[in-house]
DNA sequence: TGAATCGATGTTTTT
DNA sequence: CATCGATTCA
């Protein structure tokens, strides 16, 4: 026990000693707020507690991984049968788990986004709500914030009717519709996996006593990000024994819009009248000055937890600001930054470039790959958002669960099998009309009512679906998989196409079919259920680890709970960052949390910059300094900005360009010249050069205008005769030089 | 039915 | 600007 406690500092000694009753432990930025979850958990294994006895919730994947991971590391693997997840995850457990107790049909499917949207759209089609006036994707946030708070269409119709909200009414009136449908197609989205859960537990107490009593100790992860449903959702398991321990940190509230509701932390003490709080506050990651300049920036928010961050490394490191002409000469100064400092003897894993906005990443790859240096781009697109890999994974899904409209309307023309827009309209009207999904209708319909040829091809679309249907439970997912491709042709039209992209779909096919033998080796459920319940709660950033020799590039969002030696924060302009409406003081104030969190992601060095213009959706958009900067104590830098010349150092970038910089004197010195040592870039050995004229099988004779990357990545942009540019991956496009 | 072109529109952030 | 969706044309 000695040893568990000797790496502790007093308040998180306090923290991880005190496991009855109920704990809220604030944690700043960076004061080891992991490792006291950790160290509790084990301790608690220490004092006899059973594994399977206490539940740790996130919010992320990753998190909740790292969790396990350093939790058994510490207790020798004694933390394995302790139930760490994300909400989702858990709550997903449970509803399978349970489903024959809840009623629930237990091969229910979890929709993502997407499939959401497109129910939506249904749904409105039904009504006849026209989408111009109504937007599927508000009403989807609107129904979506409802599941957050735990209200169901009844009840919102009530509320809305009772406040006279027109608009609230038709949203009802959506997500009644909306309901039902996802009902008949048996799926549950996000929102419900933890309603449907705390329904569930309201209906069957006695269930919920079961789970009481086996999570006696209970760790809620990033507290302040949770909504309602949350909320409800731990203190009713918290109930009967409240060992509920708690951890976040009111300035790191980021989730708003997403549900999240702040005072739930604020709250808990009231919640919990015995409660006791525990603060962290010595700081481990970042140096004095970079806490300093946080500091600053958060203090303007009202209603905050009284804290003060503190830490006792070396104030070593440095903070920059620079202003950039626009977003070009942002993502060069970016690169340069990387380059200069990598020479100080930084990895290139030791760096971060936070954003606003995922549109920003763009300007900011371009320079990267010009500069031919590595990098990682977090959250935008997902591998299992790629067309193909979803249809693949819509077969999936139909086989799991015929009902799936949403899978069925997607892929019942794909690979193209004569099924038009207007059969597939026919079939789901008249499924409508009998309240069954598309797939059983098609037991009804004849020529009556869809054309011949289409019922031909829905036929074949049937027995594919029913044919692995029947199979299914003989085969591993992988052979499923390889079936699914086989019956349905998809490859084999892919390789009829001469079009590089679809080479490249033909490759991520294959590696999806990698992927799926992957999960069937470490994962202990191996069924098809299992696995599609798992592929709909991953993302990218699950995966990610910042291991390889790679700058990483996210939004500040995903940034939450990393850190890095060196931190980049690009885009700091009123109206990007903090972007929207000044006039919400709440929105404005979870703005500057955000800007919290980035800075305090950086352990030694801060850079912080932001453009005088921006094009936005092809217009210039002029800029001035985010008050952030302002706030942060820049003050004296910003008024008084300096147009001074310097020489453009990025690599590719062969002309002379003007730049107007501001740097902080206390901090820089910028004037000294620019030196670096080139950069391994792979020497150019394709034979394409711009200006070659070329002969595609597809296209005919055009002119290269534009190369890109080195290798198999090389780009080359085409100018064909027929007046068409194109695109095309060297690799593939097989051009021929004349 | 399918492809091609035109036009509107804008996601700020995501488990 | 670029992407998606809808409309139009073959």
């Amino acid at each position: 026990m000695e040893n568990l406690l000797e790496n502790l500092n007093p308040a998180q000694k306090e923290a991880v000693l005190h496991t009855e009753g109920p704990l809220i432990i604030f944690a700043g930025a960076g004061t080891g707020k992991t490792r006291v979850i950790t160290h509790r958990i084990a301790y608690l294994l220490e004092q006899g507690v059973r594994p399977y006895n206490i539940l740790a919730v996130t919010f992320t994947n990753k998190a909740a991984n790292e969790m396990r991971k350093r939790a058994n590391d510490l207790t020798n693997n004694a933390a394995i049968d302790v139930k760490i997840s994300t909400f989702h995850s858990f709550c997903l457990y449970l509803l399978s788990f349970e489903a024959k107790n809840f009623g629930i049909a237990p091969n229910f499917l979890v929709y993502d986004a997407g499939e959401q949207l497109n129910v939506i759209k249904e749904c409105m089609k039904d009504l006849k709500l026209d989408d111009k006036r109504f937007k599927p994707m508000s009403i989807l946030n609107r129904i979506s914030r409802a599941k957050d708070d735990l209200m169901t269409p009844e009840k919102m119709l009530e509320t809305v009717q009772k406040n006279g909200d027109f608009y609230g009414q038709t949203v009802a009136a959506v997500y009644g519709l909306y309901q039902k449908k996802l009902q008949t197609y048996n799926a549950l989205d996000f929102g419900d996996l933890i309603m449907q859960t705390v329904i569930s537990f309201l209906r069957y107490p006695d269930i919920l006593e079961k789970y009481q009593e086996r999570f006696k100790y209970i760790l809620v992860d990033e507290y302040q990000d949770t909504n309602h449903a949350q909320y409800v959702l731990t203190g009713m398991l918290a109930e009967k024994y409240k060992n509920i321990c708690v951890v976040g940190d009111d300035d790191q509230s980021i989730y708003s819009w997403r549900g999240a509701d702040i005072n739930n932390i604020l709250d808990f003490e009231k919640d919990y009248s015995n409660c006791k709080a525990v603060k962290l506050e010595q700081n481990y990651r970042s140096t004095p000055k970079i806490l300093k300049r946080a500091w600053n920036v958060i203090k303007n928010n009202g209603g905050r937890v009284p804290k003060q961050l503190w830490t006792e490394n070396d104030d070593s490191g440095e903070i920059f600001v620079y202003q950039n002409f626009n977003e070009n000469d942002e993502a060069d100064r970016v690169v340069d930054t990387i380059l200069i400092n990598k020479h100080k003897g930084y990895k290139l894993s030791d760096f971060a470039v936070f954003y606003r906005t995922n549109a920003q990443s763009r300007a900011i790859e371009d320079a990267l790959r010009r500069s031919g240096m590595p990098y990682n781009i977090i959250g935008t697109l997902k591998f299992y958002e790629r067309a193909e890999i979803k249809d693949v994974m819509a077969y999936l899904k139909l086989i799991h669960n015929p009902n799936d409209n949403v899978s069925f309307k997607r892929v019942a023309n794909v690979p193209k099998r004569g099924v038009g827009k207007t059969s597939l309209e026919k079939l789901e009207n008249f499924a409508n009309s009998k309240g069954i999904s598309m797939y059983e209708a098609l037991n009804f319909v004849g020529t009556d009512t869809i054309g011949k040829s289409s019922l031909t091809g829905l036929n074949n679309f049937r027995m594919i679906i029913e044919k692995n249907f029947r199979t299914k439970f003989n085969k591993s997912i992988k052979e499923i998989v390889l079936s699914v491709i086989d019956d349905t042709g998809y490859i084999r039209d892919l390789e009829k196409s001469l079009l590089p992209e679809d080479k490249a779909r033909i490759e991520n096919i294959q590696e999806f079919v990698s992927a799926v033998e992957d999960f069937e080796q470490r994962s202990p459920d191996t069924t098809l259920a299992g696995y599609l319940t798992q592929v709909a709660l991953v993302s990218d950033m699950d995966s990610w680890q910042n291991g390889e020799e790679k700058v990483t590039l996210m939004t500040l969002h995903l940034a939450k709970g990393l850190e890095f030696k060196n931190v980049l924060i690009v885009g700091l302009e009123e109206g990007l960052f903090p972007i929207g409406d000044e006039t919400h003081e709440d929105e404005m104030e979870e703005e500057r949390r955000l800007m919290y969190v980035g800075m305090t992601r950086a352990k030694e060095n801060l850079y912080m910059m932001w453009t005088s213009q921006r094009t936005v959706y092809g217009k210039t958009k002029f800029n001035v300094p985010s008050r952030f900067l302002l706030e942060a104590g820049f003050t004296e830098q910003l008024s008084n900005i300096s147009a001074r010349r310097v020489v453009n150092s990025s690599r590719f970038v062969p002309k002379e360009t003007v730049r107007y910089v501001n740097d902080v004197k206390d901090f820089v010195n910028y004037d000294e010249e620019i030196t670096y040592e080139p950069i391994d870039v792979p020497e150019d050995t394709s034979p394409y050069k711009i200006g070659m004229n070329v002969f595609h099988q597809v296209f005919g004779n055009g002119k290269i205008v534009e190369k890109s990357g080195r290798g198999d990545d090389e780009k080359v942009i085409v100018s064909f005769s027929n007046g068409q540019w194109k695109k095309l991956l060297s690799k593939y496009a097989n051009l021929k030089i004349l």
